[in-house]
DNA sequence: GTGAAAGCGCTAACAT
DNA sequence: ATGTTAGCGCTTTCAC
């Protein structure tokens, strides 16, 4: 910047102004300047303005998700960056791999980096460490699960009404041995889409118990190798409920070797890519990543515009897509 | 920081000291000026201290993808995250949609936050605007595509070879009527692919005039429609090679719509999500995107380090996934 | 082993 | 309409 003042022959104040375009600067004068920046390639430093600006925004966002080869992390991802790439605001993505150990290293990482707010999908049992920064004035939104021990916004999608809504359907195609497979239970979403489950069968006067029911699935291989024994052991259900992409993802290739994948009914919460293309269809609970990710960078962007209505919840209604695997009935 | 140094009853120089790991402090000062850290959650500023420092490192690396939301980019991310973590270094993400207007505003703003490096998607017909960045010392390896207009590393799939060879997949199946579909032809990518499948084609001795080639898809809406078309006109082809996997998704909707899908063989370029789980199963020619972009960050970091060998095209091979859509013969 | 002073690139506050 | 001075939070340099 003092080059450019210096070849444009003025003070390194105006040039300050018209880089910023503050008034008060003749329109000869910005000629000059804006000549001068050019010729030296000139790009201010961001940071470097931001130590001594009074409102100290770096126009920046960390965005913590699950991994970003995820397709639904990558839907959020994509949200945010689109609301925030029309105020200018770039964004750090970083992959949880759904690890308690990381993810107060990466908050971490994104604060000393000074970042406006941020939005995360947390695994850690509890958020309070997040307090001291909150009352700092940084404010967080949480997607996908509500934080423990911190009062903040969340986006999150309807899970136990979803997965009521997936049991329903398959009780009303006759089903009454339906399995479960559930990702860790230290993940909210997972008890939360569990819960669902079972008060669907409560409702429907099912007996829980003797229920095939298969918690702690966290990777696709994990699920195909379970649903197969499931499947090849005595008295094997006549449909199933997934409680996770990767998991259906799983189940559809354990179902697919063994040949039943037009006779067991299956029905996956998050929907799955190129669902609609096999045969049957996958039947899905679908969760809306985009409305999710717009809303989340939406309500960073109001608290730092100084919303300060009190912290909620925000449930983003999931969606039923029929596309023959959740219709399948005992007798298929 | 100076309200830790006040706070230990220390010099703030000792506070950067005991921060940053450096020696020559003694044991019991170190303990005071941590605990004095602790209690007032002081997280150190980074571009703050850059700011001064003689390295001016930033530990950020900037990303230019198609879009974060497409999984061949998503898995391109998450490969240069892990290399980056390692070192501490955070990762900036952008999605281009192939727009060449918003390129250079995203590598500039990228700039302007004085990332220490670069990993590029570009779309522009010419990167030379980077060439005073480079010289300023900042390294750009760009992926996927090459740069025109500045010499830098650059990963790239063997794209002319992997169209090369699932195209003699085709004519090794009996088929002679080959449809071509192609991606916009300003992507060098798509250019590549389109030679490779012309190449296959004069080697075989097959004539290319009124062969179908239909360039410029560049959603999976338009190839769905350019498909259909094509097999409901006049002299159909026995084979179509999918340039892209967004196009391979539209042309597999086309042809399960017609009833087609386990006559007319199909080939795409680019792996697709389940492409193993469809009926019949896709088979695609697929790209490493792991080892592109490990590779594309170890380059980064290797230039950071010092290396200053000649800048290189590194090609990564791409490899022929059989599944049975490449294996329909023209009888079928 | 420790601290004081200067300065990184920029903006705020106050001149002129 | 423009320039000057101080200072953001930190590291450098150098003195103690």
């Amino acid at each position: 910047m003092r080059n450019v003042a210096a070849l444009a022959g003025v003070g390194i104040k105006t040039v300050s102004r018209v880089i910023n375009g503050e008034p008060n600067v003749s329109a000869a004068t910005i000629a000059k300047v804006t000549a001068a920046a050019d010729s030296l390639n000139y790009l201010p430093d961001l940071h470097a303005g931001n130590l001594r600006r009074s409102d100290r925004k770096t126009q920046t966002l960390g965005l913590l998700v699950g991994s970003v080869a995820n397709p639904f992390s990558g839907a959020v991802h994509r949200a945010v960056e689109d609301v925030a790439a029309q105020r200018n605001v770039a964004v750090f993505a970083s992959s949880l791999d759904d690890d308690p150990n990381r993810e107060r290293g990466i908050v971490s990482a994104f604060l000393r980096r000074r970042v406006d707010g941020l939005i995360l999908t947390t695994v850690a049992k509890n958020q309070g460490y997040l307090q001291p920064e909150q009352e700092h004035g940084t404010p967080f939104v949480f997607v996908d699960r509500e934080p423990v021990g911190v009062e903040a916004d969340a986006v999150v999608s309807d899970n136990a009404a979803g997965a009521t809504r997936a049991t329903c359907h398959l009780i009303e195609h006759g089903h009454r041995r339906i399995a479960y497979l559930g990702d860790r239970l230290e993940i909210q979403t997972a008890r939360e889409r569990r819960r669902g489950f079972l008060e669907a069968l409560g409702a429907a006067g099912i007996a829980t118990n003797g229920i095939p029911m298969i918690d702690g699935l966290s990777t696709e291989d994990s699920a195909t190798v379970a649903v197969a024994a499931l499947l090849q052991g005595e008295d094997p259900p006549t449909a199933i409920f997934s409680s996770q992409n990767l998991i259906t993802i799983g189940a559809l290739h354990a179902l697919k070797a063994l040949g039943l994948h037009r006779s067991i009914a299956l029905i996956g919460f998050d929907d799955i890519p190129l669902g609609d293309m096999l045969d049957p269809g996958v039947t899905v609970i679908a969760q809306d990543a985009n409305a999710i990710g717009t809303l989340a960078a939406d309500l960073v962007f109001a608290r730092l515009d100084g919303d300060d209505t009190p912290e909620r919840t925000y449930v983003v209604p999931t969606s039923l897509i029929i596309r023959g695997s959740g219709e399948l009935t005992p007798h298929d």
